[in-house]
DNA sequence: CGTTTCCTTGAGGGCGGTCAATTCGGGTGG
DNA sequence: CCACCCGAATTGACCGCCCTCAAGGAAACG
């Protein structure tokens, strides 16, 4: 199938193999030369779609597979003895859920998509087989995990500030630098959660999370239309993301 | 030189090597053979002292080496632009620290002990060449790293429950679990850190953290002397975890 | 166009931060 | 062994932020 000979978008992106996907230079491809990433192609179910609300994979189910976000967003909850769902992140393209249930075999958290997404699906123990084959992709690993523990270490930080402001600020922040998928940050982006959510990951009520909204936009740090963010004042959220007490003189 | 020949207590653990030593089962050894474990000796110098205070590694300075707890405790944290400390971490006996600093190359937090502590202090880059002739040491080291990840996760959930004494709670009851290096909780320990180390690491104020303390001792979940606390209604502690609003005369 | 869901805004009360005083414990030196 | 000191921990009083409850408005869906 060629893609001239075929009108149905959708199924000509789930055509893409790994070595032509936009994601290759930073994604599994890279930790794979040429002449190995068919070995690569024949475990990975590449850019498969779920819809909005779709479940990817549950809690305490065995876990089988990585998945890596190719388009859209996904969640992951914990959900609790009393039923109370806890977010544990948030996912976008580029990113691999799923590493944290390696070690015990079944899945930690429930994934669910937020919006539309394609998803690649890595079987995990042929994954692992790989390894033996390809030293290359042990590094890779060892390299992305410590980056998901140093994000990790990030959200910690989130968290910790104190005044839901901050939270709010930095939690932007590092969604504006993660769509620009590089250091800097994007300017506008869409948010692909709702106010709930995002209240719920930073341990907020969500009309406390609308009025933080409200403020970032009264002091001229951001501006926003429904999901649309732009940040117009960088500096300025980024010292509302490291104030633990506002001084609304300095920023107002 | 032997035991028998060597007085000084300080001296005999420091020549202990990591075949003999207690952590073996679970820590770096566990993924040698018997044949393969002199290699790993070699880039590993086991048990030094760091007293009390003592600054492990440095923020910002470069990447060098993993640090295992052998005894003692640890705490990671990291200054922001503000000089405000932020703890990232407690370790214990078995726990390693260094590895989200892998990927930046340079430390992303200080490391200082807690209480005289011995460190088993790995040569990262040689350990990197070390997988290259020993597979089974990357799958040990994913596993590792999957394990990180997920009771990173499990502090999240710490830190979005809402109450003081939830977050209390959730964090004692992970400690006993730790020191109990199994799944099972130990009744008694004692706390390496101090009230504030505490409250800074769940985001609450000293002050409020003591009387998080006094009322989980009022509810009878705990008995505290000190440093030293004992569990004394595990299922009571456990609710106190979960609930987001106490209900007093369900706990009393 | 109606329904549903999400978002925003307001009012009131409780939890936790801040400031402050006191007590407790460990360490030192006489 | 006791007196003293200093830091850590506890407790109290007050106030502000955020949670809760509630209502209204906006956006998304069929």
């Amino acid at each position: 199938m060629t893609a001239s000979s075929c009108t149905n978008k959708t199924i000509n992106t789930l055509a893409e193999d790994c070595q032509s996907c936009i994601l290759s230079s930073t994604c599994l491809p890279s930790a794979f030369n040429k002449n190995e990433i068919e070995k690569l192609q024949k475990i990975v179910s590449s850019g498969k779609q779920h819809l909005r609300q779709h479940t990817v994979y549950h809690q305490n189910s065995p876990f089988q597979a990585l998945y890596i976000v190719k388009s859209g967003a996904l969640k992951t909850y914990i959900t609790d003895s009393n039923g109370h769902e806890n977010i544990t992140g948030f996912y976008l393209p580029g990113d691999i859920t799923g590493l944290e249930s390696i070690a015990k075999g079944t899945y930690l958290s429930t994934a669910e998509a937020l919006t539309d997404s394609r998803l690649c699906k890595v079987h995990y123990q042929q994954l692992a087989e790989l390894r033996k084959s390809t030293p290359s992709l042990s590094d890779w690993a060892i390299n992305l995990f410590s980056q998901s523990l140093a994000s990790g270490h990030e959200f910690f930080n989130c968290l910790s500030q104190h005044t839901a402001i901050s939270k709010l600020a930095t939690f932007l922040l590092a969604l504006s630098k993660r769509t620009s998928q590089s250091d800097n940050y994007q300017t506008t982006f869409l948010l692909s959660m709702s106010r709930q959510d995002i209240g719920n990951y930073l341990g907020l009520a969500y009309e406390t999370t609308s009025r933080a909204f409200t403020r970032l936009v009264e002091k001229k740090c951001i501006q926003k239309k429904n999901k649309e963010i732009s940040i117009i004042d960088l500096e300025k959220l980024k010292q509302c993301s490291t104030l633990n007490i506002m001084n609304d003189d300095e920023l107002a």
